[in-house]
DNA sequence: TTGTAAGCGTTATCAG
DNA sequence: CTGATAACGCTTACAA
């Protein structure tokens, strides 16, 4: 009624200090947890003055006092992609739990708004990062770890940095997806990536892919190429090797959703009969169930990942918790055997 | 090389000047876009220090001075699903133009996880939220709209709270739906919506469906549940429409992306063929050209939704912008038609 | 063109 | 238990 103060401005600690007739001090206190230092008559006082002025205290200028922003940052290659976003949600939820806010960038796999986004975090002085792009460590990556902000790689590793990482077991991933594939009866294979340059999990994988076929006395191959700009080379190589001869049932591998999505989209466009033609993607996906006769995946455990990361990053916040030698945690997928590796032509025929 | 400081702490503005030989207002006016008022040896001088001791402006005290954090909000109701991301999406892009910044928070349809959310947005003192959440207005959005935080509702309307509205034609949707299924020959329709309480866009397009179906003589029903909690009784409603008696050819619509696939799911258990029942889905979606024999979607244009609702935001924070009257920014969608609205069993059989 | 000094809203360190 | 007072890192009049 009687406040002048302008409707548009949060009020400030001092303003409820005055309408409660109290110190700053208590009204800090108040809101820091230290309720139970102050009397009863001071605690409703300081409560109906905030209620009635809507006071929230001012996290800028906390963070500005104490040097806690309780900010966690997440960069994100490619934010459309469902996996990444399952990840994220784990991320935030475990973020929320401790206390700590989570400010997500999406790079859309460019180093440029990488570095940006980057710079940004530092400024507002996020307390750990939690890393799912990069494929080189920018300059601005590694002043942010110099700096003694904990980082968590999720799903790579970048060599030079000290960083906890998170993600799947790749090798015990590609190993499983051939168990199965050969158990099904396919043997000549071809294993389809996205640019490996990008992110070490996609590198270990081809390599595993690569070296356990030939181990296993698989024929086929493996590729990596760009989804955007090389499309029509993604159709030119299913084609090739569809075509290639071969006395051994074939199956096609994919390296992530994304390229289980666009190898998807291919074989349909050339009327390719799932299972005939054996299909298997890392990533589980909503759809994957739906084409017919379903679509087999490894299914990564992105709840557990989001959660582990988050763990492993507010552990290094604790007192003592810097010094720890960096985390490996690897995750196993869980198999999800549809129709799409059921039916191979049988050699007997 | 002489520097005794902490590895550990990001510079300041008072020791970049130090290094410098200058005084803080210099290194200031330097980042803050006022080099011009610098002569070339300060410019250089402060450049090189900054460089060296790797210098950001501290965005917490840049903020609490100025009243300004560049940062905006946005409130998810479902993180999960990829209309709110690729809305998500396009809202980064336009304010990452603009210079702000986007904090991102997802309420998993939480009314509590909501309030939480505001009051921490509200801490860091965001300049603009955006909305995709929210069925009633909270007392904290209340508050923060009374403080003068431009809003926009994302495909919602907030009757009291003034905002500005940017989203899908509701009623011109369910019509092109209504005019695709009988141009098809489907004339039995069931309308299938997640909670109408929670969005009024759900209520609109479910009341425009029922008035629509019977202005138009077709028969059938509209429904609303939770995919949730209610996932037995989809599956029986669909059952009964299916068995109910009809002269006409039958077809599901469904409300939104969520339904289409809890839909797409129940009619593949059940071994329904789409096409001789129909199936069209509101939210276009990845896999929907790829379930046999593709289904009818209307989609909607994620990203012009995602940039008119950042711009809305960002002219209410020019000088005068608050003055003006709330905008209603309506789009229409796009409707890829598909083999589930193809084949309704012919009349004349 | 450059510098000085007074805050921005909090919290932490002292006294009482 | 309570309250002054000095920072935190930065911007912005106001001077020079």
């Amino acid at each position: 009624m009687s406040s002048a103060r302008a409707a548009s401005r949060r009020a400030t600690i001092l303003e409820v200090a005055h309408q409660a007739g109290v110190s700053k001090t208590s009204v800090s206190r108040y809101f820091s947890g230290e309720r139970d230092r102050l009397s009863e008559t001071m605690q409703t006082r300081i409560a109906s003055a905030a209620k009635r002025l809507n006071y929230r205290p001012n996290q800028m200028a906390r963070g500005l006092k104490g040097g806690h922003s309780r900010l966690i940052g997440m960069l994100i290659a490619d934010i459309l992609n469902p996996f990444s976003v399952a990840v994220m949600h784990g991320v935030e939820q475990a973020c929320r739990a401790k206390g700590f806010s989570l400010v997500v960038c999406n790079t859309d796999n460019d180093p440029a708004q990488e570095r940006d986004h980057l710079a940004l975090l530092a400024a507002y002085r996020i307390e750990g990062l939690v890393i799912n792009a990069a494929g080189q460590p920018s300059r601005e990556l590694k002043q942010l770890a110099e700096q003694g902000t904990p980082l968590v790689l999720l799903d790579r590793s970048l060599g030079e940095l000290e960083a906890d990482e998170v993600g799947l077991d790749n090798a015990r991933t590609i190993d499983m997806a051939l168990d199965h594939l050969s158990s099904k009866g396919y043997g000549d294979l071809l294993y389809l990536s996205e640019p490996t340059s990008q992110a070490s999990s996609r590198q270990i994988r081809l390599e595993r892919f690569e070296q356990q076929r030939e181990l296993r006395g698989l024929t086929g191959r493996a590729l990596s190429l760009s989804l955007d700009k090389e499309a029509s080379s993604l159709e030119q190589a299913i084609s090739d090797f569809l075509a290639s001869p071969s006395q051994r049932p074939k199956a096609l591998l994919c390296g992530n959703g994304n390229v289980t999505l666009a190898v998807t989209r291919a074989l349909q466009a050339k009327g390719v009969v799932l299972g005939a033609i054996g299909l298997m993607g890392i990533d589980e996906l909503d759809w994957c169930q739906l084409v017919t006769p379903g679509i087999t995946t490894l299914a990564q455990p992105t709840k557990d990942i989001g959660r582990a990361a988050t763990e492993a990053l507010l552990q290094r916040l604790e007192p003592n918790g810097k010094a720890a030698p960096p985390r490996r945690i690897h995750y196993q997928p869980k198999l999800l055997a549809r129709g799409s590796t059921q039916d191979p032509p049988t050699s007997t025929a």
